[in-house]
DNA sequence: TTTCGATATGTGATGTTATTACATTAGTCA
DNA sequence: TGACTAATGTAATAACATCACATATCGAAA
């Protein structure tokens, strides 16, 4: 498969409830959106959550346990550098980063210390600017 | 309070756990140790975290839901940075570190944006030097 | 076209992590 | 003492995630 998939269907349907939705959203919320298109099970939707994650379309953030569209349309792929978010604690928008200078003190990090990244988490937590100013 | 605590009981149970722990625990791991203590509840365990991160005695990892001693002893603060946490994910070790450029680089990002920061994660998964050499 | 293997799906049960709600106990300080 | 705050005990529940097993779908090889 390529980077641009075939998504199967509860993979699409997976996919369009978060690209649809104004924030992060946890799987059992997804799950309850889809319970009208026939889901009845958790499984189905980390299947398909897996799935999306594998193919760069979706971004899971760890700090809240809930799942993200990629805010980069039509380039699911990071290849060149670790992503950040940043997470608004009060509305929940996400915004989507990427910084080579910290993907750049992280590779040294981790090579002079010689380690072996595989996945790097970076998430900020506070309130945007809008919700900051109120 | 100051930075250097005096300790509860379950607090102190709780931190001696973590901190003879070559690794990070889970806290129903931690409930499981101190039942011969007297601990019976989820709630006990979970307090006594709570306090110790407040204190900032202990962290928390956030991609894998587990907790771990601070390894900067006798300075329970970090105020001169955010942390980055290199978790193998083979042995379990975790190395703490703290890197100036990258906090710089995170708040030039958040001034930017007008993003109120209130916590940053940095947690770097892969293979430490050992498990990575086998 | 039949057979086979790989992928996807359906479903119930279970495992793991964290919080809510309420009662009780212990220290602090007018 | 009485009133207040912090800490603790306990059961129940909520929230997040996986296991185990059965079934279905699809494409390639025979
Ligand atoms: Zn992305
Ligand atoms: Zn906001
Ligand atoms: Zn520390
Ligand atoms: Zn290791």
């Amino acid at each position: 498969m390529t980077s641009t998939q075939e998504l199967t269907k509860n993979q699409s349907l997976v996919f369009n409830a978060l690209a649809r939705a104004d924030g992060p959203l946890s799987a059992y919320t997804i799950l309850d959106q889809l319970r009208g298109d026939g889901f009845r099970a958790p499984l189905q939707v980390y299947r398909a959550l897996d799935k999306l994650l594998d193919y760069g379309m979706i971004h899971r953030l760890e700090s809240i346990n809930a799942f993200v569209a990629c805010s980069h349309p039509h380039s699911h792929n990071h290849s060149h550098g670790m992503i950040a978010f940043a997470i608004c604690e009060k509305c929940g928008q996400v915004s989507e980063f990427s910084d080579d200078v910290i993907t750049g003190r992280v590779r040294e990090w981790t090579n002079s210390n010689g380690f072996k990244q595989s996945k790097t988490t970076i998430e900020i937590r506070g309130l945007c600017a809008t919700c900051g100013a109120a």
